[in-house]
Formats: structure tokens, sequence, C-alpha cells
DNA sequence: GGGTATTTGTCCGTATGTATT
DNA sequence: AAATACATACGGACAAATACC
């Protein structure tokens, strides 16, 4: 082992025991030598390996592995060396993604990469606006729909999507599908324009990352220390008056989503497809 | 102290005596008993509250509030609650934001929030193109300049920003100006338009968020774990045939920045002004 | 299904080092 | 210089989760 060992060094002061297993381990698996999926040796074969520190200073090393994703404890099992994730690229200046829950829609966007997409039937709820009621520009206490999906891509949580709108779309008669537990394949802008005659002619996108709440922790099967965030988009989109008419609410893991957007007038992306064009 | 004890409930498992003292702080700060700033007991005066625990699993449960960025720690002084960082908003969807390394525009942007901005003079570099080139359409090997700018808001280091633009640029005796190592108040854009009639029609952005390299953590002044992540917004821009003319990378931290983009026809955002408007 | 071995998780006490006031 | 407070490191004991027979 050619660990420095503590105090050896006359010049600087050395770096605490833990970092050095920490930093020895992190340069195997960044060359390779552990490669993703692979066990780690047991604490107790570390603590050979490091000159025979203690159990608990070879677990402040992995847990500062842990702490970057680079490894993941399995309590019984083992460490092992994180796998890297397929991330999924969203697009936001099209229609088809963000706030157009339609399962069509997404389906078509997600099946470009050949994956396979799966959208949750939508869970309804009618409440008071509170915190939204702002960005609805709805009085305080105003009632709204709100419909919850989640949303999958080859079987892995993806993301969780709800969409606030208000209640008056359905009190005039016209909406009255909004509130009914069923997907709309063609997105709901499509269906508010055909029944109400709201046309969305435009959107505001923002977006923030954030520590998951334990309801997306879950979800999505995040580890239950912080260390993978989620995005958070917030999508108002607005009709030809300039009035809101819904907020979509998306949330994605860091770890497995991108996102692109495009500006003017930009060339079609060349996807990373086998075919022999 | 309203704790429950390890294993006094018989139901079901207990939480860990970390997690529970853990909660119970987290709860403290989230209502306010614990204000941002605020110095927590020490760790001897945790182990009295929490019914005697070592002082061990007091740092355990610190630990946990760290790694969630509720509470840092301070050698010598004592653990505080962290304080919420006032988010700069970049918008995407405006030639000022990304990319656009000019600092008048940058600075019309920041101040239009009241805010104090300030810009590193460019260093630059001139390289073979690596991972970049497929980016830039260029031959593996080809030569290009590259403009770096650290961006500052109210003394706080705020973004990282590489430019890389092809070096026939400047070898077509145009754009001389690339090269220097000074600010262009107007921008690169104007400057290839006026220079050689290169226009920029479009751009496409990449949001991903990872976790800092070195250079980013001491520029940034990030905690060394890796709890706090960067936004890494690469943005492609592409002249009227569809080349593109230069890539952005910009890196921002995950806990200071937002953004937002409009698309189609969006009112103007109220700003939360304080005039009597 | 049950039992056993393996491996990580929690908790303790103690000693010493380092940073700050 | 002294006191305070967090950081590192050690060793030990038992619990909980998992895999395997």
């Amino acid at each position: 082992m050619s660990l420095v060992l503590l105090g050896s060094l006359g010049g600087h002061v050395a770096e605490p025991m833990y970092r050095q297993i920490a930093d020895d381990l992190r340069q195997k698996i960044e060359s390779g030598a552990l490669a993703p999926g692979v066990q780690l040796p047991t604490e107790l074969e570390l603590r050979e390996q490091y000159n025979n520190a203690s159990r608990n200073t070879v677990r402040d090393a992995v847990k500062w592995l842990t702490a970057r994703n680079l490894v993941e404890t399995r309590p019984g099992h083992g460490t092992f060396v994180v796998g890297k994730i397929d991330p999924f690229v969203t697009n936001l200046d099209v229609a088809s993604g963000v706030g157009s829950e339609g399962v069509t829609a997404y389906a078509s966007e997600v099946t470009a990469g050949r994956r396979k997409p799966e959208v949750s039937a939508p869970r309804i709820e009618i409440h008071q606006a509170g915190t939204v009621a702002s960005e609805l520009r709805m009085a305080e206490g105003a009632t709204m729909v709100s419909r919850h999906q989640q949303r999958f891509i080859d079987d892995i949580p993806w993301s969780l999507q709800t969409s606030f709108y208000p209640m008056s779309f359905v009190d005039r008669g016209g909406a009255i599908e909004l509130i009914q537990a069923k997907d709309m394949p063609d997105g709901v802008v499509r269906y508010l324009e055909d029944q109400l005659g709201i046309k969305q002619v435009g959107w505001r996108d923002k977006i923030t990352v954030r520590m998951p709440n334990p309801t997306e922790t879950t979800f999505f099967r995040l580890p239950d220390d912080g260390r993978v965030a989620v995005f958070e988009i917030r999508r108002t989109a607005f009709d030809e008056s300039g009035t809101p008419l819904r907020l979509t609410v998306t949330v994605y893991p860091i770890d497995r989503n991108q996102f692109v957007m495009n500006f003017g007038n930009v060339p079609v992306e060349i996807t990373e497809s086998a075919d022999a064009g």
C-alpha cells in the first residue's frame, strides 16, 4: 500500500487517513480498475489493505464516496460501484414536453429514443388554491383542479407531474373531462381549445434544483440521505389574453434527466441512431 | 424531551436514535424555532438534551442535517443554521443570457434586479479541439480559441463561463480581438457579425446537473463534501447556414441560481419591485 | 421455511488533533 | 496561553439486512 502515513510528511498538514483511503478508492473507480457494478472489498478487507485502519475509519472513507454517488452500500451485502444511468433528454421547447400530459405526445417523444414509456392514470383533486394561487392569478382560496401523474421510462420512475387548472373551466360546463381520472391522449391543451375555445399561445418555465421531499424520495427510489436532488420545472401557460390558464409542476431526479431547448433557427439534431443513411 | 426511546414502541421498528435527533432538530429549523444563522447547541449540550446520547450519536445527527444543507459546522466555533441565499434568476431566452459574455449585456441583466455585477477579464487560451470538437463540428485536433471568465454578483462568485470559437475566425484576419484578453462590452456575437459577417440566428441549450470539480469547488467556495452540485449549461450557437459558430459552457452552483425561459407569447413578468405604481 | 454466516448499520466510550476566540 | 468546539481515529458490542444452505 502506497498511502502516506499520517504525520510522515514534514512540509504540510497531511490529509486525514479516511480521505487518503477515499482518494485511493476514488482513483481506482475513475480509472476503471473498479468498474461500475463491481463490489468493493468488505470493510474488514479494506482494514487490512489500508494499514489496519479502524473499521470506523474505512467506513468514513466509504461514506465520503457515497456522498459523491461513486459507490452505494447495500446492508448485508456489500459496497458497490454505482453504474451510470443513461439520461433521458427532455425537450422544453416543444409542446409535447412538460405540461402536455397526454400519453400520446409523451409516448411519441420517448419512443423516439427507443425507450418504453408509461404514464399512470391521473389522480384528480379539487382544492382551495394555496401557494399556487398567485401563479395562476387566482384569488387566495379560489377553487382549482389538480391532475397528478406518474411517468416511467423503461419501468424506471422518471417524473412526477401535477397540473393545476381553475375550477371555473369545469363550472362553465365545457371542460367536464378535466375532473375525470383518465388520461387525455391528445393532451389537455387540445381539449381546452376544443371545448372552451381557450388557446394556449405561450408559456414560461422556471427551473430550480432542490432536495426531494419524502414522497419523491419514495417514488423515485432515491437514497434517503439527500444526495440526489431533483429538478422542479414550473410551467405557467398563457392564453391569447395573457391570462394564465394552468400551472404544471414537474419533478425529475437529476441523476437520470437532462433538458434541451432551442431558440431561433437551429438545425435538427443529429440523433445517434444506427441507421445507414 | 419528547423523543421516543429506542425499542419502547412495540408496533414497528423504531427509528435510529441519530435520526430521531436529526428529525427533531430539523423540525425546529423548519418551524423557525431555530432561525437561519442561529447557532445550534454544542455537541455536548445536545448530548444532555437528548437523553445523554453519545457525542458520536449527536454528531451523526448533525452530519445528517449537514448533508441536507440545513446546518453547517465551523470548527472551533459551532454549528449554525444555514441562511437562505436570494437566488439570481437567469433568462435563457434572451441574447444577454448565457453565452453573451459582454459585460454590458450581463450588467444590464443583473442590475435589473438591483444587484452589483462584476466580470473578470477573460483568460484566453488557444488549444487543439478535444471533446468539444464534435459539438463545434470541427475536426478532432483542429485549433480553437477559448475565452474564460469569472462572474460575480454582489461580490459572490456566481458563474464560470468558457466560450470556444474556431481559430479560423482569427486566422481569416477579421476577428483579431477574439484573442485579446479584454472584455468586449457589446459581446462577441455583435463583434463577429461586424467583423466577419457571421450572424448568430439561434442556439441550442443543454442543461445538466453534476458534481463540481475541484476548480469549481474552490472558486464558488462550496463545501468540500459534494453536497452542492452545479448546473452546466452548454450553449451551441449557429449561423445562418446552420453551422455552429461557438460553444459556451457556463457553470452555476445550484444553491444560488434559477433559470427562466419563455416560449411563444408570454406577458412580461411582474417584478416584485417596491414602487408605488 | 429456518438457521447460519456475512456484511453493513447503529451506538457507545475514549483519546487526541485542529481551529477559533 | 487557555478555553471552547468541532474533527479524526481507535476499539468494542450488538442489531439488522441479505444471501445461502
